[in-house]
DNA sequence: TTCCAACATTGGTCTCGCCAACTATACGAC
DNA sequence: GTCGTATAGTTGGCGAGACCAATGTTGGAA
């Protein structure tokens, strides 16, 4: 009386957007306890990972369009986790920093994305979710390619 | 220099959640070539599959919200692929049965997301394909009960 | 009959992804 | 040096998907 078409269940496209709507609550929820959303934490890692950067560069990196870049990046900016400067080498540029509150910030959202982690995989067993990781990276960086 | 942070690349939230999006992707540019869009392939889908139902049992199959249970419908009836009747047994509920139009687009709307699953699994041998169908229906039901 | 539950509908929110247009700056070819 | 092109940042907008709150109607059980 409730089952899903075994139509849609059997895609392994439906399998993936709706197992990634269970994943994105999950992330939603474990940052919301922490402030600030997923193109929040993208910036941030990929700050504390790689250093300053342009915003052209953080898009690139983070799969994430310039414009939104831009709002994310107002957003940080404003809760002081974020610092913008135009580079003096290219003025075009504006170089972004990730503040001492930013790192705490990201420490704060990386312990909750942990726990989603193991909320997302909880009922498979350690291999099984080794050989699950490997597979969606296989996909992944194919369709990155193309 | 255009490196995804590790922090983000090994997360199987991250690997999930941006495979689902080019996953979509896919889908979309499939259902766009016949008219049409996600909402509307799984109403018309569970029509099909168990038969005439009311709006709030749609919701259910095809975890939507009622009321965009109630936006699609109104486009595809607008099309002439379903139609409404009030139920004569119990005049809250409206009676949704799918036309042969709808069937019609139906079958093409099931091809064209046919070739979006080979173009999402292209890189894995099949039996590389069945592991993670397998591994993903085990998560997914695991998330639906919870 | 009264009260609660389910249904359909309206209207609004949020996140994410994406696109078009504009300005300012850099840089290479000429 | 000037011209054309490419890149950077910014603004404003759109669509899909998921979700939420309020409303009015109807059924059914206490």
């Amino acid at each position: 009386m409730e089952e899903t078409p075994v139509r849609l269940a059997a895609k392994p496209s439906w399998l993936l957007t709706q197992l990634a709507v269970h994943a994105h609550r999950l992330a939603s929820e474990g940052f919301g306890e922490v402030g600030g959303r997923g193109y929040h934490y993208r910036i941030l890692a990929a700050l504390a990972e790689s250093g300053a950067a342009s915003q052209a560069e953080l898009g690139r990196r983070c799969t994430m369009d310039r414009s939104d870049v831009v709002a994310a990046l107002n957003e940080l900016a404003a809760d002081d986790l974020v610092e913008r400067a135009t580079d003096p080498h290219d003025r075009r540029r504006n170089i972004v920093t990730i503040t001492p509150a930013g790192r705490r910030r990201l420490r704060l959202m990386e312990q909750a994305l942990d726990r989603v982690q193991d909320d997302l995989l909880e009922p498979l067993p350690l291999e099984d979710r080794r050989t699950l990781t490997l597979l969606l990276t296989r996909l992944l960086t194919h369709h990155q390619r193309t």
